[in-house]
RNA sequence: GGCUCUGUAGCUCAGUUGGUAGAGCGAACGACUGAAAAUCGUUAGGUCACCGGAUCGAUGCCGGUCGGAGCCA
């Protein structure tokens, strides 16, 4: 086995363990390198509400997948999968261990699972999306029910998104649409994850902390400079919690206090949804990051798994 | 001090011409195959401010108490 990954919510402490892995590995003598698997820190420019690791903190450990994007460019789990792959065999041909790090949960699937997107048509997409705004979720459903029930079936009639994908590869490809993850996780390769989590409400608060924290550290000056650039049309980047709301503070729509609460908020929301996502994966090792022996527990699980 | 409005779920508020209540947000839990920091579902929360009265029956009507807002002096 030669890959690690560290998986979990966010504002865990992935980075910092995934480089006192790095480390370890080197100080035994191998080659180690990290793989980011966060879909925001893809983004040039957005660093400071993504809680990207600055250069000076990378303890000259080579980093890759971030500041890959521009803001306006859409980021995709499939398109991920296609540069992320490659790119951990490649390393693994020169010896070195790569170590994926993010909490971005398609993305980790994408990379780590045998996981394959259906094909996808830009067009349809666009017209089935337009029919989705003008008809509303349940007469796409209907539709998607007719042509493959057992998709219709598996994907909540109010669930429009889902609904109008399942629709477009069943009708690109003919062929029914999964539209459900398979009982259980196969592995691309294989591999050790890690994931770091505590109890909820401590995380709840830290998150709280870091937001806060982000404020001090000027996220609004940060976003008022991307707007020139395009954050406000891009359509992933758009999206990142913090920077709507630093754009709402900056619009007079929001006071600070209000954007920071709601940040706060759609964070904690956010990492839920993520351990929600994460619990099913039974490959998973879990650690909690209020253990002070987390870190050499880490190790270990390494120094015994890997071959190095 | 006088007048008017107001007190319903953690928050913002609907509502019941008197038959013990709802929505959005939040929370907890969950789903998830090319936007996933997305999209969506389920569930739990309420002696309807408090005390008394008329009524078969009050959150709703009457009286009072306490809290909030506004106007007048």
């Amino acid at each position: 086995m030669r890959l690690v990954a560290v998986v979990g919510p966010t504002g865990t402490g992935k980075s910092d363990l995934a480089l006192n892995i790095a480390e370890a590995i080197i100080s035994r003598g191998g080659k180690a390198e990290i793989i980011n698997c966060d879909s925001m820190q893809f983004y040039r420019g957005m660093d400071i509400g993504t809680a990207k690791l600055p250069i000076e903190d990378r303890r000259g450990i080579s980093h890759h997948m971030l500041d890959i994007l521009d803001i306006t460019s859409e980021s995709t789990a499939a398109e991920y999968q296609a540069i992320a792959r490659p790119l951990v065999e490649k390393l693994q041909a020169q010896g070195k261990t790569p170590i994926v790090v993010g909490g971005s949960m398609l993305y980790v699937a994408a990379l780590l699972n045998t996981f394959e997107f259906p094909a996808r048509d830009e067009k349809l997409r666009q017209r089935l999306e337009l029919e989705l705004s003008e008809h509303g979720p349940h007469a796409l459903h209907r539709r998607l029910a007719e042509l493959d029930p057992g998709a219709a079936s598996r994907i909540i009639p109010e669930n429009g998104r889902r609904t109008v994908r399942a629709l477009e590869v069943v009708l690109i490809t003919g062929q029914p649409f999964a539209a459900a993850l398979p009982e259980k996780t196969e592995s691309w390769q294989p591999v050790l994850e890690v994931g770091l989590n505590s109890e909820r409400s401590h995380l709840v608060n830290r998150l709280q902390q870091r937001v806060q924290k982000m404020w001090q550290l000027g996220l609004v000056s940060e976003t008022e400079s991307l707007i020139p650039l395009g954050i406000r049309t891009g359509k992933t980047s758009s999206q990142a919690i913090g920077y709507a709301q630093a754009l709402g503070q900056l619009d007079g729509r929001l006071t600070e206090a209000e954007a920071i609460e709601e940040t706060a908020r759609l964070t904690s929301r956010y990492a839920r949804r993520q351990m929600s996502w994460f619990k099913r994966d039974e490959r998973i090792n879990w650690l909690d990051y209020q253990d002070p022996e987390s870190t050499s527990k880490a190790l270990d699980l390494v120094y015994r798994n890997l071959e190095l």
